[in-house]
DNA sequence: CTCCAGGAAC
DNA sequence: GTTCCCGGAG
């Protein structure tokens, strides 16, 4: 079987031009109409879109992007919210650290960059918050620079494709890296449609369990399909992540009985005649936090990684509120 | 039960 | 490289 030898190595990946034809057309008939693609929006409204996105499904980002937007328009709005205001907001987006660290990202962009997102890689790594997908995703989709996108889509997609085999666990390997960037449209342009269509072929067509190849705009060119799909689902790109009784839901609980107390000082029953207190963030008197969980060993622990992480605050009585600031 | 456009701390 | 953050739809 083996009687040919390749010539070079570039020759045994397939003609990236002749992917992206067939690929790019199914991109301008089936892209998803998300209100941040398209040029609708500034290259602050992407980065939100990309922050949101992280580890959430876009249908459930669409309307917190909207609102959020609609609110906190760029950097120097965002920047002026108080943590409690942008926490609430954030609702049940998930891992509300996100929400903090967008917000830290926006006092950073306002205070020291003039209110514009810095236009390199580097610039952006550098803010919290954001990493090598985000940084790259908001260099390609915002600036409409050519840079190569790794998120985990991306690497199932050009793996099956391009090796014939399934991406691995564990962070981007340098093999993928490189593939990633051969395979890449030199001009500029072309590169930003590449990312976001392979992007959403892994979204919508080419996913992790149950791929639809009879659909797929390149199933004629996949060296995966054509390898019968080896080890199809067989390995997942994360170790498996549950939520049931982990501190995570624990921490979720608390967060959303102070999201849901009724602003404006009202304290859900518990004693109201608190002299100390400040009106406008209210607070939940710890005896009704106790009834939260009923370990209290974790409940505690989940209380005060919430107060490290700046997600709330622990007044000198002990009941909890969102942070004002 | 499974799925899902990451980032950061350790 | 491993582990920890979250939540809802199917």
């Amino acid at each position: 079987m083996n009687d040919t030898v390749e010539p070079l190595a570039a020759a045994s990946v397939a003609d990236p031009s002749a992917v992206a034809a067939p690929l790019f057309a199914w991109w301008h008939a089936n892209a998803r109409d998300l209100p941040w693609r398209f040029g609708r929006t500034t290259p602050w409204g992407v980065l939100v879109s990309e922050v949101m996105s992280q580890q959430t499904q876009m249908s459930r980002v669409v309307p917190y992007w909207r609102a959020w937007m609609d609110v906190w328009p760029d950097a120097a709005a965002l920047a002026a919210a108080s943590p409690a205001e942008v926490i609430t907001a954030w609702g049940r987006l998930g891992y509300p650290r996100r929400a903090l660290r967008l917000q830290e990202c926006a006092r950073v962009v306002a205070g020291e960059c003039a209110d514009e997102l810095p236009r390199s890689y580097d610039g952006l790594t550098a803010l919290p918050g954001i990493g090598d997908y985000t940084a790259s995703a908001v260099m390609s989709f915002a600036f409409g620079m050519r840079i190569a996108v790794i998120d985990t889509n991306i690497r199932r997609v050009l793996s099956r494709v391009f090796t014939g085999v399934e991406s691995l666990g564990g962070s981007a390997k340098p093999a993928e890296r490189d593939l990633a960037n051969r395979v890449l449209p030199a001009d500029a342009g072309e590169s930003v449609t590449w990312n976001q269509a392979v992007m959403e072929l892994g979204a919508l067509v080419c996913t992790a369990k149950s791929p639809r190849c009879d659909v797929c705009p390149v199933s004629g060119l996949c060296m995966f399909l054509a390898a019968g799909r080896p080890g199809l689902g067989e390995r997942r790109t994360r170790p498996r992540q549950r939520f049931q009784g982990t501190d995570r839901q624990v921490r979720g609980i608390v967060l959303d009985a102070l999201r849901r107390l009724p602003a404006g000082g009202g304290d859900g029953g518990g004693d109201v005649g608190a002299a100390g207190t400040m009106p406008g963030v209210p607070s939940l008197p710890r005896a009704q936090a106790r009834q939260l969980w009923a370990d209290r060993a974790q409940l505690d622990a989940c209380i005060a990684s919430l107060d490290d992480d700046g997600l709330i605050e622990i007044l000198p009585d002990g009941s909890l509120r969102l942070p004002r600031a």
